[in-house]
DNA sequence: AACTTTAATCGTAATATTACGATTAGTACA
DNA sequence: TGTACTAATCGTAATATTACGATTAAAGTT
């Protein structure tokens, strides 16, 4: 099939698992490193960061301006991709309370 | 193609993927939620849990502990799953390291 | 030994993901 | 207007994921 079954849990669950499934990608992690790394939102730079083609960078953009991770401003002929604070951090509030909530093994 | 470029990115950045992915799924993060929750480490009663078939469930359960998150002991006719103390928190500061590394938006 | 229970694995089908080259759309400049 | 550049989108191929039923393997019970 490959479709999950979304209906069948909670939001939360299923936001939780739409950001961490953003992340499931090297190149989307490396796209935020170089995002929080760089001073000046540079934009198209992420495509010679990247060892992939601009398309594929462009796709991974996507998916991350998807969960709202990023945002785009387009400055003239090309484009400015920064962190959206907001989002960020209600991500990192979501995923810490996740990791949070587990203290000691309860068995084995 | 659907075949990731490992390679080309670090050991860090494929490792959180990895790990971000392996949460990338809303039964996946009900399974972690489950075995947080309840104070035994009960073990099959996570198929009843789920809106999945026990094969499916089984899958999940596989993917988890391919990351190294939940190990399972087998406990006489049933497998005793629990999350690992040790992955989890090393998942925990891997992940906050990243959502820690942003502090303020660089323009936009 | 035969039976039951539990959970992994196999086989399969449907859909998603990853990646690329080629094309397109949009903006700036000559 | 024509040209050059940037970045999104289209088309496509290869592989991965999700899900299920059926089967198998392993352990306990009768």
């Amino acid at each position: 099939m490959g479709l999950t079954k979304t209906e069948e849990f909670t939001k939360p669950q299923n936001d939780l698992a739409l950001l961490t499934k953003a992340l499931g990608h090297p190149a989307r992690i490396a796209i935020l490193q170089y995002l929080i790394r760089t001073k000046s939102c540079v934009c198209g730079d992420i495509v010679d960061e990247l060892p992939l083609s601009q398309s594929t960078v462009s796709q991974h953009l996507h998916e991350l301006k998807k969960v709202g991770l990023i945002k785009g401003d387009i400055e003239g002929p090309t484009v400015c991709y920064c962190i959206d604070e907001k989002v960020w951090n209600k991500a990192k509030k979501v995923i810490s309370d996740l990791f949070g909530s587990f203290e000691h093994p309860n068995c084995c």
